[in-house]
DNA sequence: ATGTGC
């Protein structure tokens, strides 16, 4: 940006109530940042704010950034650290998408939002993009009767309900080998069971997922579900893939990718259970703000742990409830892909790579050290579409459709809360792209060659390559500032959207 | 984000 159109930039800012200060050279290399907070607010921290090559920061979005880094409860509580991600955009509920705070003595529900869970989840399959596309009409279609039309409604007892809320996958998988028959087959769960204690009892969730609230489902009959493996819309989808070039050959290798593999990606949620949990716990927040005092400017609410610790505890088993049914939400639509594809190509293992959660609130990755247990400080870390990238753990960021994806290599910078982006970052609206009267070419969207699989054709349009920032430069960004490391580069081959 | 909703 020219040095006089940077100036106004700012001043501008300066008018929002914003302190800002930009820099384009972060840790001796040339990178641009902004660092930012409410001019009222000198003695909150400063957010960190890294953009990608060729992209104007937006103002309203640093706002929210702002506000988010400024809450705190009267009775205690604040943030002791802020940041955004290259891909990060305002969001609808004055928290902006790609916000990361680190918070002490407070958990936030409107810094997680009502998308509670929502994330990506990549397996790979020893299968040639030549097998799979010879026989792909065949699997599309029986993949599209179970996406689209086929398991509306999944029926389970209230034990296995109740196992699914309250402990998650492995609690889940317990509860079904314990009558698990016909089609159900058990080998099939064990193999499951080993791939969860792998990824959710690696102790990154510090037993976190054990504190769902009993009473969300019945004691005993049978209860009808109508989320659990669905897609969602937005920007949830699941996509088969080409692993296309391998970075790391050694975690790549020890992470069981390998060059020309078949794998399928999938990013979607906790559907309606989060919207419902945070939408609650958003009014639950401002009930419990003091009597009295008058609301903060922002409307963002926190839950002190010195005044409401029961109102942490039972935010915190609501958040987990909510997380545990969007990690089975994702376990089962990759297992309906599973059960196509040896359907259709034969005994074909899909081993999962990795599973992640983008809106949560987890420990801070400080917060089980000596000292702070001693101290008794209570940290947490919250992402709201942001993705969790701790030193030597998988990262997995989809870029737009049509777009590579990526699988990485966490780095765990502490500057940047331990955080990498998303995805590539929406540059323009639905709205925009789908308004009446708008017509753009497919070529103009982006669309030329993108196989989408979809009952929606506005689904296409509103998705398509042209609302979003090109991947590759939000890629770079975060390797330079050392977030991530990429191991492997995945090419589309086709994608479903609901 | 939400079997969306002015």
């Amino acid at each position: 940006m020219q040095p006089k159109n940077l100036q106004r930039l700012l001043r501008a800012l300066g008018r929002q109530g914003l302190d800002v200060t930009y820099s384009d050279v972060y840790d001796g290399l040339r990178l641009r940042t902004y660092s930012v907070r409410l001019a009222n607010s000198p003695d909150t921290p400063a957010a960190e704010v890294l953009l990608p090559e060729g992209f104007p920061v937006e103002a309203k979005a640093l706002k929210q950034l702002a506000n988010l880094a400024n809450v705190r409860h009267p009775a205690g509580g604040c943030v002791c650290r802020a940041c955004a991600t290259p891909d990060f955009h305002p969001g609808d509920a004055g928290v902006a998408i790609g916000s990361v705070v680190e918070t002490v003595d407070q958990v936030i529900p409107g810094a997680v939002g009502s998308d509670i869970n929502c994330g990506m989840r990549l397996h790979v399959a020893d299968l040639t993009i030549d097998e799979f596309l010879k026989k792909r009409d065949l699997f599309v279609e029986r993949m599209k009767g179970d996406y689209f039309f086929g398991t509306r409604d999944v029926t389970m007892t209230a034990h296995t309900m109740r196992a699914l809320f309250q402990y998650g996958v492995p609690g889940w998988l317990d509860a079904m080998l314990d009558n698990a028959t016909g089609s159900v087959v058990k080998s099939d769960l064990q193999q499951l069971s080993q791939e969860c204690d792998r990824i959710f009892l690696d102790g990154s969730m510090n037993g976190n997922w054990k504190l769902a609230p009993a009473e969300l489902v019945p004691d005993d009959g049978l209860v009808r579900d109508g989320g659990l493996g669905t897609i969602g819309s937005g920007n949830h989808f699941v996509e088969v893939q080409r692993v296309d070039k391998v970075e790391n050959r050694a975690l790549a290798h020890a992470w069981g990718v390998r060059e020309g593999q078949l794998a399928f990606m999938i990013h979607s949620g906790s559907r309606n259970v989060g919207k419902y949990i945070g939408g609650m716990w958003r009014d639950r927040a401002k009930a419990a703000w003091p009597q009295g005092l008058k609301y903060p400017e922002s409307h963002i609410f926190p839950l002190s742990a010195h005044s409401h610790p029961e109102l942490v505890a039972s935010y915190l088993a609501a958040e987990a409830t909510a997380a545990n049914y969007g990690f089975i939400n994702r376990l089962l639509l990759a297992e309906l892909l599973r059960l196509r594809l040896r359907e259709v190509y034969g005994d074909i293992e899909a081993p999962l790579v990795y599973d992640l959660p983008h809106n949560i609130t987890l420990p801070s990755a400080d917060s089980g050290d000596k000292a702070n247990s001693q101290s008794k400080i209570a940290r947490w870390v919250t992402r709201k579409g942001a993705c969790p990238a701790y030193v030597g753990q998988p990262v997995i960021i989809p870029g737009s459709m049509g777009a590579y994806s990526y699988l990485m290599v966490g780095k765990g910078n502490p500057a940047f809360c331990h955080s990498a982006s998303h995805g590539a970052g929406r540059v323009r609206s639905r709205f925009e792209l789908n308004r009446k009267g708008a017509s753009h070419t497919e070529a103009e969207l982006g669309l030329t060659g993108v196989d989408c699989i979809t009952l929606r054709e506005e689904r296409r349009i509103e998705e398509a390559p042209a609302a979003y920032k090109p991947i590759q430069s939000v890629i770079d960004v975060q390797v330079e500032a050392n977030m991530v490391d990429v191991v492997a580069r995945l090419s589309p081959i086709l994608t479903f959207k609901a």
